[in-house]
DNA sequence: CAGTGTGCCTTACTTCGTAAAGGCGACCGC
DNA sequence: GCGGTCGCCTTTACGAAGTAAGGCACACTG
């Protein structure tokens, strides 16, 4: 018979951690509560226990979980060093998760990444950049974008995954690029 | 008992176009072979004669109907003419199916995707820019992206979603902005 | 040592995707 | 006209998914 007790007692973060690994290793098809509590060495249903809304639940933790980065401003840089840092660490931690990505380009922004858009927007103004919504916004689109089409081309969805990772040098370099040129085209006229 | 013979016929496009109106009316998690087959007055399973990979087959399918856009250079425009175009009419045919954009930024381009892709590149190096496969991606990732903050934004995905339109002024207006900062900056230097 | 509550399990129901096979109508050559 | 055959749709059935309801066991309290 199974273990009453798991050996490591559940928690929302290890729920979220073994969700992310399975929807990145196996895709979000595959990511199923069963498989979940498998991963856990538990039932599906007590995943309930800490997900009261169950898989919506989840699902919206995991677009979350790579949607709520935030990120320190060093010493007083100037608004564009902010725009970039912020677009870096959003790419970076989007392309970690590249299962999960569909998640945190769908779902409307709550909790954590909507402190995480507040911040970047008054850092921004902060930084000297005036009426920074319209900016922050642009940002997003390009970083999600440049995102999507980097794990497009990465075939990372491909039916047979060989490939485990979706960064590449190619779009490394294409990022910054148009990252330049977007940084460019948001200079207040 | 039900209709042997359908009212009328089915096919591909028919599947198709109901699916679409399905994903865009209720989200794709609602759209099933079942529900899709009540909304042709079918059996769910007539549908594996048309799409012989079923649900697979048929989100392929979704994802390219809303990323084959294909656009005509009238004249002999410049470049970056030629580059708004293609971005506005992919915009629109994205925004016109907010449904099923979680497939179109996921799924790799295939067919017909692919073939509007290489039209573009054509099209963009004819108008006068060299290498334009860089600019490609850039506008792709734009494009995609804008569009994915746009439908979040636009509150689409909401639980009770009564916004039925994804489109809105301020989506517009940030567009085109942004995609002249793009364009400004992906000139060669 | 009984009492209480939290955390996990068991069972069961609905809905989903789809394999397999059957049936019905239309069209063919004769 | 007539049996044959083929294309399109239905029927039936099975495994897997999400999750509601309730039960049981352990770890604390007092």
């Amino acid at each position: 018979m199974p273990a009453k007790r798991p050996p490591v007692p559940l928690s929302r973060e290890r729920i979220i951690d073994a969700a992310l690994h399975i929807a990145d290793s196996q895709g979000l098809r595959r990511l199923t509560m069963r498989r979940l509590g498998d991963a856990l060495e538990v039932e599906a249903m007590a995943i309930y226990h800490h997900l009261p809304r169950g898989k919506e639940a989840l699902m919206d933790a995991l677009a979350e979980h790579v949607t709520s980065v935030r990120v320190d401003p060093g010493g007083l840089p100037a608004w564009p060093d902010v725009a970039r840092a912020w677009a870096r660490a959003a790419r970076a931690a989007l392309l970690e998760h590249p299962g999960v990505l569909a998640l945190a380009l769908t779902k409307p922004p709550k909790g954590a990444s909507l402190i995480a858009l507040r911040d970047q927007s008054e850092q921004l103004a902060e930084a000297g950049l005036p009426d920074p919504g319209p900016a922050v916004r642009a940002l997003r689109a390009y970083v999600h974008g440049s995102v999507a089409v980097e794990v497009q081309q990465s075939g990372w969805a491909d039916p047979d995954a060989t490939v485990r990772d979706a960064r590449t040098a190619e779009g490394e370099v294409d990022f910054e690029h148009g990252l330049d040129a977007l940084l460019i085209g948001l200079s207040p006229k």
